[in-house]
DNA sequence: TTAATAATTGCAATTACGTCGCATTTATCT
DNA sequence: AGATAAATGCGACGTAATTGCAATTATTAA
């Protein structure tokens, strides 16, 4: 049984890339959390790490599939990638922020048919849907 | 009958707005073209429209849903509402920049059947699918 | 355990993107 | 054609992201 702090150092050992305290802390936050925006990382980590190397990290890990970028709101947000949790896309709510996974194979072999139909090799797709959660549905009743 | 052009007029002039050479000339970029970025926007108009003013039409423009944001590779582009071409996704070749337009009712009922699972009133929905092309696929093998 | 070396980071400067206030220009209506 | 309100251009500004380089840190091998 691999954990992901050990999926996390085979990545790197794999890569030649060095374990440090920087890489470490940025893993440890994504771990845990929905999705986070750049903003959201640079935020979190304070003055503990520089800006240009929290963006230069994050670019790292997406090189060596740490992590993968999704489309929420026309940003992108990390999270980690397919090599920890399963593929899946995202429900958010417009009010609230709420985040909800989607996992569908369904919806997965309808993409990947619509890439053939076309004559695409299909390498990446996003699916994102917005709207209103039933507790902020509730919420615009009464008000 | 109803020309685009007439359309875009139609729709100016029930919101109050002027039709200045700006406006024309941007509506006209969008008539023949793929989605376009603010980016390709402002270079393809070059010095004839400032930047700023280039902002604030698109921006007007889809307040009065003139035009609609669609998400390709992390950023949006620009392209035409569903009052003028009907609701579609896209499919983009990452070697090429290949846009071919994607309109499957089967895929739009999905995305509603999703929503209702999770308990969410939809509002808006993006699906991107990037991969290769039929001629890029070629080429690669041929390299 | 320490020294060498190569990678990584922090810092400061720079670029890119988008926004804003205000004076000038332009479209519209009479 | 002239009056009026809207829209644009210009310049300044704010924030996000990138870069070069010197200092620091992790790794490897003595
Ligand atoms: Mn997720
Ligand atoms: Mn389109
Ligand atoms: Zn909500
Ligand atoms: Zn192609």
């Amino acid at each position: 049984m691999s954990t992901f702090q050990d999926n996390f150092i085979n990545i790197l050992k794999t890569n030649g890339l060095s374990i440090t305290r920087q890489r470490q802390l940025l893993f440890d936050l994504l771990q845990d959390q929905d999705p986070l925006s750049m903003n959201e990382l640079t935020e979190l980590v304070g003055t503990t790490i520089d800006r240009a190397s929290v963006y230069r990290i994050i670019a790292t890990f997406e090189e060596t599939g740490i992590v993968r970028r999704i489309s929420i709101g026309w940003k992108f947000k990390i999270e980690l990638s397919e090599a920890f949790v399963a593929h899946h896309h995202h429900l958010t709510c417009l009010s609230c922020q709420l985040v909800v996974p989607i996992n569908q194979e369904k919806l997965e072999s309808f993409i990947s048919e619509l890439a053939d139909i076309n004559n695409f090799q299909p390498i990446q797709h996003q699916v994102e849907i917005q709207g209103y959660c039933q507790r902020c549905q509730a919420n615009r009743n009464i008000a």
